[in-house]
DNA sequence: CTGAAAGCGCTTACAG
DNA sequence: CTGAAAGCGCTTACAG
């Protein structure tokens, strides 16, 4: 098993018998700054090209310090909404030359932490980070030592760093509202017990519009451990439909709509006629459902290519330190679901 | 923003006054090869601690050669079964301290390529490889220049590559059994136009135990496009159900099944009364079906953790090159979809 | 037991 | 216009 010598630049060079620093000048595209000869400019990229020669990025790196690569911390790769992210991040980072090495920190702090240390170490240029719950000094600190990073889908309000997320607020509001057209009063929510701008907004969203329209007394919210959701969904659910006698619910992410459904079909249940329901992003299991899913649609292209987009720019002007902060509009979905009661 | 320099290797040894030698021995426990005295030992490694040291893995990698990076191309990570597969690969990379980089080929040669190139460039010590169409002869040459590679999901039979995935033959076989013990016999089947193995084998499977059954005349294949499926999948489906009066429907893989759904909900046809279905790999679109949908079900961890236990074993041992062939046993899970029509 | 030195493959001041 | 040399942060023969 031979392991075949890749060609350095040294071997270009001596090739043609010049310098190194010659080629490299050349390969960079400096041949104009440093005023190299149009022919022995074409020389070199000849004798490049016909030995194939492409440069090792770790040397580059090491003498460089970049490495054209994006260290990308999720929650977890294997939820539908984050490895779209990772899709897209990965479409827009190849167009501008850069690759993506990913992690899942399932909402932990401490895995963020080890993350971070581990692609660090790896010598990403900078961070796309989903945020958690205690994840804040790491980042902050993360952020204070000169790191380019660009939160996605949550962000810190106090903390000077750049984001790309979705109106949060709007889109719990843009739900409510549509359930209150459709006729429905005692609406109540699902969120999760976490202390992130994603679901303090998708809260502040329905409470704000829910005491506007006059219907405080209905407002009704479940705390769903984050961790471990489908038992406090059950019981949530329970509750609110046999105790409190809502009518419609909102589900403030994908994986909460889901258990949600199981619930109810589990329970009999029959959706809109018993209970109303909006989920959060749009997927097959929403459209193939016997009655599909009226949903909260993020705009997860432009979520995350505006991600990717700050973090280049960053990257490249390491000195100014602006915060740029992208917030994308919402889309209602209206399906079946949500539709007004049969009388 | 200023940008912390990191501790070095020089940092610390000159923080005790040693050598970096002595500190790079001591620090990769070489101490007793060398023979070390333990208090030197044990100074050499507080300091570290102190100054909070790690090592810069680019330098180790340009010197070294090894980045600890695993280079994973799947053909698409936004795809639930590969981002699952993402998942359990960062999960077991991360327990012998690898991290992964991604890309997408999109089943497409020449972006595999492409792919392979640019992680090379990333120094990845190795590859796990979801194969497509024409890449065989690129992985043939990565592979021959002493690479390490493990393909996964699907392999080239005539390779000298080790390979992780699904026993295919098996999975079509326990289907067509299931619906003929169902009571069904005019069963067909759809299958990306490929030659991957893992679409050969699930043809094969469903073929050899069709002819056993005796059912040879009642064998129709359909061939559907693989970057653009879903014309492909309502034309096949029309044909078969009207022309061709199939009874059921074994669906080779999870995003045919998906758009097979979507077909027969849009044609109001009645699943399992107008037709029985089987689809491939588990998820909720599946459970949440208003007729839950029987699968064959990929024991995803194993055939992930086995790739990337066959690629660190390679990495390791680059000189023996021994051949790792796991194949995964599927397991049939029985929902409403294929049961016997009610008479 | 310990250190000086070379070298991994690049880039970039510095000379000429 | 072009080259010799230093240096990025490590590891590892080689000396002693």
């Amino acid at each position: 098993m031979r392991k075949e010598k890749r060609t350095s630049l040294k071997d270009v060079a001596n090739s043609i018998g010049v310098s190194t620093t010659l080629v490299s000048i050349v390969l960079n595209g400096k041949s104009e700054q440093y005023r190299i000869g149009e022919d022995m400019t074409k020389r070199v990229i000849a004798a490049a090209q016909e030995m194939n020669y492409s440069p090792n990025l770790v040397a580059r790196n090491l003498r460089g310090g970049k490495t054209q690569l994006i260290g990308l911390i999720v929650t977890d790769i294997s939820n539908p909404f984050f490895s779209s992210v990772a899709r897209i991040i990965e479409n827009r980072a190849k167009e501008l030359k850069y690759t993506v090495v990913y992690g899942s920190s399932d909402e932990n702090s401490n895995n963020t932490k080890q993350l971070i240390d581990v692609l660090l170490n790896k010598g990403v240029d900078g961070f796309i980070i989903v945020p958690c719950d205690g994840s804040q000094d790491i980042i902050k600190e993360l952020h204070e030592s000169g790191t380019p990073v660009v939160l996605i889908d949550r962000y810190f309000p106090e903390m000077d760093l750049s984001f790309s997320c979705l109106n949060n607020v709007k889109a719990t509001e843009l739900a409510v509202r549509h359930l209150i057209e459709q006729g429905y009063k005692n609406i109540s929510l699902l969120a999760y017990k976490s202390q992130m701008s994603n679901v303090l907004d998708r809260i502040e969203g329905y409470e704000s519009t829910m005491k506007l329209e006059g219907l405080s007394k209905f407002i009704n919210i479940k705390y769903i451990n984050i961790t471990n959701p489908k038992p406090d969904v059950n019981k949530a659910l329970e509750f609110l439909i046999n105790k409190r006698k809502t009518e419609a619910i909102i589900f403030t992410t994908n994986t909460l709509s889901i258990l949600g459904l199981y619930y109810m079909n589990n329970m009999n249940l029959r959706i809109p006629d018993d209970i109303a329901v909006i989920g959060f992003d749009g997927n097959d299991v929403f459209d193939l459902f016997y009655s599909p899913i009226t949903h909260v649609e993020q705009p997860v292209m432009q979520i995350a290519q505006a991600a990717v987009n700050i973090l280049i720019e960053k990257i490249k002007n390491s000195e100014q330190a602006t915060r740029s902060m992208v917030i994308i509009e919402p889309e209602l979905v209206i399906k079946e679901s949500s539709l007004r009661k049969s009388i």
